[in-house]
DNA sequence: GGTTTGTATTTTGTATACAATATGATATGG
DNA sequence: CCATATCATATTGTATACAAAATACAAACC
């Protein structure tokens, strides 16, 4: 976001403190709600409460802990409002990635999307989830990429990371899953096609399927 | 973001000094570009290094400030590209806020726009360009009130400070201050027409046009 | 028995001291 | 005279110590 030198050095013990819990978020040993004991974490992670801390305040500013004042930070727990209301923004800033993706895409960018998507297809055939989702993510991402947009960029993985935390993954029926990658097949060919507006619409469909998915796993989860 | 208690009581050191330098920053005290220094800072605003630098990571995320390792933080100058992606990604979000408030705006919201709207008219009229701007804020803010979304709220207002770093107001002429206050007219006409694609459409339109604007001062300012 | 109040303990908040790195000036060699 | 190396200084990075607040527990009261 500076304009230039995008790609800075990232080293220093709050990043990489923040990097580490991040992944413990993510992966879900961090669970949400809990509450994170500065000493005991700092003493686990091997720094000191200092970088801790301004480790929290990344992480917060992520929307991945809730900081309250005088009472630390916990992992944020995310109601079934806050998931729509973020897939809500998800799915427009996909569209516009979309959008923009249709207008700056090379036949480079198509050939490597084709590659990708008969992996998805074949890992669809192998019914091997983990390697689907894998597969999935690098699509979008891909999509971002072309779209060349560093703000829309940061502030979509942001907003991912914080879904992601969801651990809503290996929930995902047959039907929903033959129907996400014939979506992902209309994507490419209306990228192909440079029809931003196609692809727009196939994306925030695609979001709004994604949304259903989730929250009926949240369901599953609550009633276990 | 917590899904329930929203309202939490903001009050610590570190969230304190990050809302003086937010404002040291957009008010434009701290140029673009400036380097601060810990030490002179931590004192000039009465608090130790420690939250002062807690502070730093909050307005980092934020993306007011960059940080180099070892080298501190400086304030964000936002280059003609980066003003340019941060519009981009501001008009999809104007768009949703217009497409949602179009799906939940009362009677009442709609009386409290049209008082807006004739005081902004009536701003226009006098020539009161700071009236202007503090009148037009209202309404986004309003329409981004009614639609009832927090994460997207949050996302564009985060946006929103970024670009008010680059104090861009104060320059406005004639013909574009004549057709803005048209095109809020014609939003609110939207609105009371419950007409989202509309108003999406004229909001994009609308955040593209200050673009042009925004772009404009940068290239004046740099010739003086 | 339940509620409330007071106190001990834990935990967070802040300041400061020390370590590591970068910056800038000066001197030295080409 | 310019470039480079070296050293002094300044500045950031991290740890720790102390202060303040919140939590948990126990005793007293209703």
């Amino acid at each position: 976001m500076d304009g230039s030198t995008l790609p800075i050095a990232r080293s220093s013990l709050p990043e990489a403190a923040a990097e580490r819990l991040r992944t413990l978020i993510i992966e879900g040993t961090l669970q949400p709600g809990a509450r994170l004991n500065e000493r005991e974490l700092s003493e686990q992670l091997g720094v000191s409460r200092t970088p801790l801390r301004e480790a929290f305040r990344m992480l917060a500013a992520d929307g991945l802990l809730v900081q309250l004042p005088n009472r630390g930070a916990q992992v944020v727990a995310l109601s079934r409002e806050d998931v729509r209301h973020a897939f809500e923004v998800m799915a427009s800033l996909e569209g516009l990635a979309g959008e923009l993706a249709a207008q700056h895409v090379t036949e480079n960018d198509l050939a490597e999307l084709r590659t990708l998507q008969s992996d998805m297809e074949e890992a669809h055939r192998r019914h091997d989830l983990p390697a689907y989702y894998r597969i999935n993510r690098a699509i979008h991402d891909r999509i971002n990429a072309i779209a060349a947009n560093p703000v829309l960029a940061q502030t979509y993985r942001t907003l991912n990371a914080r879904l992601h935390a969801l651990r809503f993954r290996s929930n995902l029926n047959r039907g929903k899953w033959d129907q996400a990658v014939a979506e992902h097949r209309s994507m490419i060919a209306a990228l192909a096609a440079r029809d931003g507006a196609a692809l727009r619409e196939l994306l925030v469909r695609h979001l709004r399927a994604k949304l259903q998915a989730v929250l009926e796993t949240m369901n599953k989860q609550d009633s276990e």
